[in-house]
DNA sequence: TTTCTTAGTCCTGAGAACGAACTAATGGGG
DNA sequence: CCCCATTAGTTCGTTCTCAGGACTAAGAAA
């Protein structure tokens, strides 16, 4: 039901003005006379919130401006390294944990491998492990699993995971925790840093995943389930992991591109090789992500009707892949468009690479922060001298 | 780019809490005193604001509770009547005008066919004839096509139009006027009046659109074509109107149940027909129908994992099939399900049926006066004496 | 009749922004 | 060298809105 309203009193005009302010400055420096042209904001507003946001060590005073004509202004900066937050993916073959500025930039990033065969309780373990000593200061830890991710973990797949309330296992985390699925946190990291507001991030690696966001908001679903394209049931026949038949992911991942590399008779054992292959200019390699890219190039043509977005990033593995596939795709997408407008979507790989999940699952504390201009982190809740602000699925209005 | 974050000012906290209480009442009726509450402002504000609505007129006073203990309060309601917007559906086969009063309420409705080959001066100019002396009042005028509607008509290949501006048709119209998709509007009819905040309603006639709402927000995409699920490029062979081979409407468009009714030997010559002999019991008519519920069975989980809503809803004609679509589709979904909870998903009918489009186009003026609290309706841009405000596409934020 | 309870009004105080007047800093012209 | 136009930023008084408490209103039960 709709009537959740948000309701306005003169705090909340000083947590909106706050929020443009440092908005306005995410774009980049500018001086109080600036910003009160760009907010609308009467100059001495800008002041007295500039002040306060100069003490509390979020802004900091930069160089001086020297136009034609006039008194010089002071640029504001954000202060680097002010906010920051965690990011970790936990991904079908590793896991990246890093930790993300709020200005976008990543201060440091560790990765492990782990077993094959290593549940939840184990992978959340070391995770805890490399977070302990690492934590202090940060908003909060976003982790991100290539699934679906509701209130609790529906299915993951490519994890052989399902169902699982994973809640306890992060008891023992010293900070702020939320879970996303990879896909739709790292079309945040898209959106947060690089200010595009319709954009579909399509993750495709052993499976296929999107992330979508429209109008600045990331499509989350009933379920956490939106953009789960990978398991729309296509005419194919192979095995889904999910159990069903005809997902679009068994045509479209990555393992079947290299059984069908090696059904062309190319000799690439693996998808590092196949890579190494392609870059050689391998006539079979490129044979195969000739034909990958052609069947992607159908898939945005129809993905840009389900959401029709303004920018399409190409994530996961496939990503390497990209300078080989781009031809094709482009031929096939232009070939399939249904309107003219499709026909030139921009389609460009990610721009964190690999990170990109790690980073959008800590993005999705700066949003927090930035949404609430700093009010929000100076009363988490706690509980029994352990932070117990766990959340998941149902956050409104993350992602600018 | 995203820096459009919105300021604050006195006025803006009074805009808010007008939203709010108006927002509330929109579900009923409600003392003083539980607006108090459930809003969270203090009484004296309550009494203050809702003194001002009653004064504008747009709520009135009625009935007396009677609790238990203490005072009895005075409910308060939206005044019925009080705002209004048109609303219109350019449909293939007519064209519907209606009246919507703020509460949901429709005060009239008017229909009539036209020439099948008629061209959008003609439409236009007849819909302006009834329109005119019908049109103060109003807020404005929302019509819907049955195409791709972005800053102009993109494409609507079941009216054989393409690649329009409609403006200067627009011009003679004595209020504003806003177009938009059939399927987006009919989504905004149901989430409008009725609450769900995630939903996706499937118009299904000829051809196939859904409009999505996902978190009280109209998913439009880019160029308006989100939701274009008809035109997803399938495994069919069949030849679209669009100009492209195999999109999904070519399968489940109602025009092939009919085909598929007649290859099965059925007699019927029309879908008017096949409703009459599938409610006699018809075997060849209830097979062809159970033979598309299953097909949109299958769609519908599709649909699922593209946009993962909390209920569907069937519109268009094949509404009135619903009945005999029900129990194959059903089945259908549950068996072709991806994550459990999509199992139990609500497909039901469309409440305002096939007023639906033309409800939904009135909507987006009632719900733009909602959202700016009264405040927008004062000052209409105008424009040597004509109301020149024509919105298309980019409307932020309509939809609660 | 008194008391309890809830509804609604009135009044004062506080927080926030606005706008005008003011000071600060710079470059150019006489 | 001084004055002035121009832009940056501050200060102060005014206005708007809400919060909160005191108060009045209206009904029910003791």
């Amino acid at each position: 039901m709709g009537a959740r309203v948000r309701k306005g009193d003169t705090q909340e005009i000083r947590r909106l003005n706050r929020r443009a302010i440092l908005e306005h400055l995410r774009q980049g420096p500018l001086t109080r006379a600036e910003l009160s042209r760009r907010t609308g904001l009467a100059k001495s507003a800008i002041s007295r919130l500039v002040d306060e946001l100069l003490q509390e060590g979020l802004l900091e005073e930069g160089a001086f401006t020297s136009p034609p004509l006039g008194r010089p202004g002071t640029l504001l900066h954000l202060r680097p390294r002010a906010r920051f937050a965690l990011g970790a993916e936990l991904g079908v073959e590793g896991t990246v944990l890093l930790a993300l500025d709020w200005r976008g930039e990543v201060l440091w990033a560790r990765e492990w491998r782990h077993d094959p065969h290593a549940g939840p309780e184990e992978r959340l373990d070391r995770l805890r492990q490399e977070v302990l000593p690492r934590a202090t200061g940060a908003l909060g830890l976003g982790f991100t699993l290539p699934g679906v991710v509701g209130d609790r973990l529906l299915l993951a797949p490519n994890l052989g995971w399902r169902d699982l309330d994973l809640r306890p296992l992060l008891s023992g985390f010293p900070l702020a925790v939320a879970m996303e699925n990879d896909a739709k946190a790292s079309a945040l990291s898209e959106v947060f840093f690089h200010g595009e507001a319709n954009l579909a991030y399509v993750v495709l690696s052993t499976g296929l995943g999107v992330g979508v966001v429209a109008e600045g908001r990331l499509l989350r679903g009933a379920n956490g389930a939106a953009g789960e394209l990978g398991h729309w049931l296509g005419p194919g026949e192979r095995a889904c992991a999910c159990g069903r038949v005809g997902c679009l992911e068994t045509a479209l991942g990555l393992g079947t591109l290299l059984a069908h590399h090696q059904a062309l008779g190319g000799r690439a054992e693996d998808l590092e090789a196949l890579l190494h292959l392609a870059r050689q200019g391998d006539p079979l390699a490129l044979q195969a992500l000739a034909h990958l890219g052609e069947a992607l190039g159908r898939f945005l043509a129809n993905l840009a009707v389900a959401y029709d977005p303004a920018l399409v990033v190409v994530g996961g593995k496939a990503a390497e892949f990209f300078p080989f596939l781009e031809a094709s795709l482009r031929r096939s997408l232009e070939a399939h468009a249904f309107v003219e407008a499709h026909r030139a979507l921009p389609v460009r790989p990610s721009v964190y690479g690999h990170l990109a999940p790690a980073v959008g699952g800590a993005s999705l504390f700066l949003a927090r922060f930035l949404e609430l201009g700093g009010l929000w982190a100076e009363s988490p809740r706690r509980n029994g001298g352990r932070y117990e602000e766990v959340a998941f699925g149902d956050r409104r209005g993350l992602g600018a």
